[in-house]
DNA sequence: TGACACCGGATAGTGCCACTCTCCACCATG
DNA sequence: CATGGTGGAGAGTGGCACTATCCGGTGTCA
């Protein structure tokens, strides 16, 4: 198909897909001739995925280069897939160090992980800010938010074992990570309300006896 | 104090704080001149949380506006508490439609939330896209994301209710759930790594054996 | 064959937003 | 009295995703 159809099918504008192409998240297609090119469905969902990233997971396009730069060459071994991912997901820059309570923490769960992880400084830093503003997030009950997130873990990577090859685990667990996020915040907010609203009415109960 | 030693305490620029004067999200001081206003610790404070929030938690001066505004007249009662910090915590706009799968997961679940909710349309939207970028994220997993985020809403709620007044359970809700997200997802990476490595030594025991 | 829209490619411009700088009159402090 | 910080307002900066303009070339239909 030409750029003109790829539009229209995923309902980006034209200018927008050749942007893309020049920042080199959507590859080029097939040039039948110098001055057009044949696109695929494989450039369909190359667009979505894009899309997907940049306006539900918060992803700029350098990220964007990155995730689909990996995509492209999945690693060969399963093992190796969870450190290519991380690799290549997006995180925010460290911004001081981490409080030796988060390493103890997450020793005393056995999640060794190695120390300047992009992880481990992004825990250390988001726990920092919410004390900094006065959040009283004490050691408690991040070791309740670790015993929640196992269990989001857990279905992640079944997810990730349930795919067929290394290059679709690879997508499932790099775009599964980042656009699950908005998801799981989502889901947070109406456990909040459905937590809080079941309290309430055992509450009422006790009152009412 | 003067504003540069409001400044220095901080960390936050003079030109930066009289900005945030401007833009609303911190008060003015007490004036004790013309040209000379008094700033107290109460101050500090605020600068903070702002810096926390715009830095940490994504949130964008006129959400920073609309939360301080909230935590400066929190609501009365304990009852409202939950809905005022739910108008108050930015949410993404609505992109489309919610499939009917996920209400009817949400019902199965017993979270009757009020059709057309931010943060049921923001759920909508965030599995939406997951799917259209090639995701397989299916009920069950999302099951299992419910329950998860479920034990995170536990400790949110016995987080707020820990609170002495309603102002600081207002602020404990709101900023807990803003920048709280930021440390689940940092817990999230960490704990799929953790459970990763703990199936892979699972299956090379298996493999010994 | 010729008109014409469309194509690719490159350059420049837009809008948003958090921040930063400039300028000014004024006052506190040495 | 001189200096420099202060409050206040406007304009400028930088980053980034996108959008518009312009160009020569080309497929297509009359």
């Amino acid at each position: 198909m030409r750029i003109s159809e790829l539009a229209e099918r995923t309902g980006v504008p034209v200018h927008t897909l050749k942007f893309y192409l020049r920042e080199g998240v959507l590859p080029p297609g097939r040039a039948t001739s110098r001055t057009s090119a044949d696109y695929g469905d494989e450039h369909v969902e190359r667009v979505r995925l894009v899309r997907a990233l940049v306006e539900h997971g918060g992803v700029g396009l350098r990220g964007v280069r990155a995730i689909v730069g990996a995509l492209e060459s999945p690693p060969p071994s399963r093992h190796d897939l969870l450190g290519a991912a991380a690799a290549v997901i997006p995180t925010p820059a460290p911004r001081g160090p981490v409080d030796p309570e988060i390493t103890g923490l997450l020793e005393e769960l056995g999640w060794c992980t190695w120390s300047g992880a992009p992880a481990l400084t992004a825990l250390g830093d988001a726990v920092a800010a919410a004390r900094a503003a006065g959040v009283p997030l004490d050691a408690a009950t991040l070791r309740r938010y670790a015993a929640g997130m196992t269990v989001v873990a857990e279905a992640d990577v079944d997810l990730a074992l349930a795919a067929q090859d290394p290059a679709e685990a690879m997508r499932t667990v790099v775009v599964g990570t980042v656009l699950g996020d908005p998801v799981l915040v989502a889901l947070r907010r109406l456990a909040q309300e459905a937590v809080s609203s079941r309290r309430q009415a055992a509450a009422d109960a006790r009152e009412d006896a």
